[in-house]
DNA sequence: GTCTATACACCGATAGAC
DNA sequence: GTCTATCGGTGTATAGAC
């Protein structure tokens, strides 16, 4: 008796053809944005029918969620290629957090649409999906701790003061710097708040 | 000769008929959610077929453009008569401008979503019905220059803040105060950032 | 002039042949 | 697993009834 293969190749193949249809519809969501997604418009860009999409995603939404965990999973990567490199020094790590996310978010515009706004409508992400987003949060709400922000109304508040210039930037200055520039100040003014001490020259 | 009639009780009831409709559009936005909306759904409503709206407006965009000129109008009408209750305290003044813009923006999703967010897919208002909104920022912009938040950088970073706190209201908590309750603690944050000066017990 | 009936192109989704 | 065909829905255009 041979047993079981080692490698489930149909498996395999599936879960590439997933990803194949999941990267064109960030295409065409970065190009055209992303509630003009159509399911005609991704199949045909790999060479497919729409209705063939259905045997890998269960609806539009189903391809919208799957998008949602994929792009809180990178982040959830990249801030843990961050954290070693964060600064000592409070005031300078809670803005280190605030430029990553910032960063993050207005480099592409659809995807935070998708990540931080309810922009497509019905559209809800499943528990899977939203799973990286809890622990990206879980992820800043220690390093915020650590710098010195405790408690759930400090986080809120931080949580919606770099929102805001995010959807600012984003709404009426995309692709431009006039709320990115302000960021800085309004950390030290988030920082002034709540009493984290000033960094001094020489590091702290 | 009789000369002209002193009314146009056509226009008149072409008016009439355009404001029906608006009503029937804000009904099922509010009960559905704005992207729900319907042209078949709103003529039913008033007892008419979807291509009658045509005789009204040009497009459903057109209609969501005289909703977000309604909304914006409506705004201007409330910090009309908000202006002489005013505060004089510089900091109590900020926070009465606050309050306003938050409750309005809180109390009604589905307006709020039309007008301070880009959630309707090819939607851009026209210069028509943006220029009550042009009209409210230069409004804002002088009642906080009187309270001593002058500089264009300054007034962003306050629109910023308070749309953060709107959005994540909005979308963390719908009905509920999580963020609302901070408000007043952001607006302090501010003041002391931008040097206005603490409100004393018996006045300013 | 107002409104309707009809039609068109497109959408997401489903059924069934191969 | 992928296709064609099709369904009910949408916004929109237009011809014509009244």
């Amino acid at each position: 008796m041979l047993g079981q293969p080692t490698r489930d190749r149909q498996a395999e193949r599936q879960e590439a053809t997933r990803l194949e249809i999941l990267a064109a519809a960030w295409e065409i969501a970065r190009d055209k944005g992303l509630a003009e997604l159509t399911l005609r418009d991704v199949a045909f860009r790999i060479g497919m029918r729409a209705p063939s999409l259905y045997s890998y995603f269960g609806s539009k939404n189903a391809i919208y969620d799957a998008m949602f965990g994929q792009a809180w999973t990178d982040y959830l990567t990249l801030i843990n290629a961050v954290e070693p490199t964060l600064p000592r020094s409070p005031r300078d790590g809670v803005k280190a957090i605030a430029h990553t996310f910032f960063d993050y978010a207005v480099a592409d515009h659809a995807r935070h649409q998708l990540m931080n706004q309810r922009t497509i409508p019905g559209f809800v992400p499943s528990p899977e999906s939203y799973a990286p987003a809890i622990e990206v949060l879980e992820r800043a709400r220690r390093h915020l701790a650590r710098f010195g922000v405790q408690g759930n109304e400090r986080v809120d508040l931080f949580t919606a003061l770099i929102g805001g210039l995010v959807d600012a930037q984003q709404a009426n200055d995309l692709g431009g710097d006039r709320w990115a520039r302000l960021l800085d100040d309004a950390i030290d003014m988030f920082a002034n708040h709540v009493g984290i001490p000033k960094t001094t020259g020489r590091g702290s």
